[in-house]
DNA sequence: GTCAGAACGTGCAGTGACTGCAAAAATATT
DNA sequence: AATATTTTTGCAGTCACTGCACGTTCTGAC
């Protein structure tokens, strides 16, 4: 019934099968709203598709949109790590840069997942809001790193707040303008484009540098 | 019943009445959810406290944090208009920051709402994130401005997403900063503060220029 | 291998947000 | 005053989500 389950097995074989079971679940819901729109599709068929119970669903995720765009926790305290590991006195706007930058593949990685979770994120745009809804609580933690790492009091000091959610919106527009774009440009790119044009004060610059359309003339 | 009526009366009884019910409804929401919790106040007892029925509230609000943190309709529009009325040529940037800085005193006017707006929000977590995901909407109608003005193609070309994002991302942070501030200093000046260093590529201050403390030694 | 204990899945009943519909009430128009 | 239009309201219904109790499945010790 396990059929082709990965080899790793750190801790028995009821973590595997939960593993299993919120992989299953997270599919099934992607798939179906891909289908049948994020209205047109319950929660008890996502269960059903995923082989459990609708009493189940609810043990595995909070909301019927985590299933789709659920944010990966592990992943947020490894950037904040990242974060704190930065030589020390490099200028905060460098140090998000090269956080996000570093990331950057790692979120390419599992680009099949991401592609599906996009598109049903571009068909059902509320979505959209809740993925970057939930980058309040981020701003919030990038503010205290960066505080942190300057020496400075985040609760008096605007300074790292400032930084963390220019940071964050910046990296934000750059995954949104990557992942709705058809290019095969990496994402890296885009995001050393942003900041590029953050740490210069935002300059008008000459035309659009991120897409593909090279200018005819110069 | 209607007692202290504003004069103005744009069109009608009709109309008057509906913006003070909305009022009343977004007032009523503010307070008891100030009170209760957001999970221990339902819609129905806000359409009660506003004096209207249950199904009433759902005829102003498509939900019931749109009551508590919705966007007013006619500010947002007046703030389009006054960033495509900017002068031409005027850096993107700057533009943002003059608007931003002429609507500060209206913003500033109804401080109390927005006080308790932010104490509500700050209570409640999960209301940040719903005001972050409407943000999306206006960074996306920003952008738009952006790029009419700029002469850009907002599809194609990453920039004008850009500035929008980050633009109120700074307007955002300072607004919030303001808001759980306790010092008297008026909203312009931590608008126009975080401009500013957006504009100089947010190099690191010398120290937090936007309280009240200052530095005993230097 | 067996047995206790914990962790997990499941059914049930319930709350509450939200919607469409149609009748009643309020307001505007002539 | 009579009529047309808009708004409010009640009603019935769907569905997300929750607490609880019970059965099932895994784990660890013997």
């Amino acid at each position: 019934m396990l059929g082709a389950m990965g080899e790793a097995n750190p801790r028995g074989l009821r973590d595997e099968k939960k593993r299993v079971t919120r992989h299953n679940l997270r599919l099934a819901a992607l798939r179906l709203v891909d289908e049948r729109g994020l209205e047109g599709t319950t929660t008890e068929e996502i269960a059903q598709a995923a082989g459990v119970s609708p009493r189940t669903f609810f043990n595995y995720f909070p909301t019927k949109e985590s299933a789709l765009v659920g944010v990966d926790a592990e992943l947020a305290e490894a950037m904040l790590a990242a974060i704190r590991e930065r030589p020390a006195g490099e200028p905060p706007l460098t140090v998000m840069r090269e956080v996000y930058l570093q990331f950057a593949e790692v979120t390419a990685a599992d680009r099949d997942l991401w592609t599906l979770r996009i598109q049903v994120a571009r068909a059902n745009p509320s979505l959209l809001s809740q993925v970057f809804g939930n980058s309040t609580k981020w701003d919030r933690r990038v503010a205290e790193a960066i505080a942190q790492r300057t020496g400075r009091d985040h609760h008096t000091d605007p300074y790292p707040a400032l930084v963390a959610s220019v940071a964050n919106a910046a990296r934000r527009s750059a995954v949104h303008r990557w992942a709705i774009s058809d290019s095969e440009a990496p994402l890296s790119e885009a995001i050393a484009a942003a900041f590029d044009l953050l740490a210069a004060g935002l300059p008008e610059p000459p035309d659009s540098p991120g897409t593909a359309t090279e200018r005819a003339g110069a």
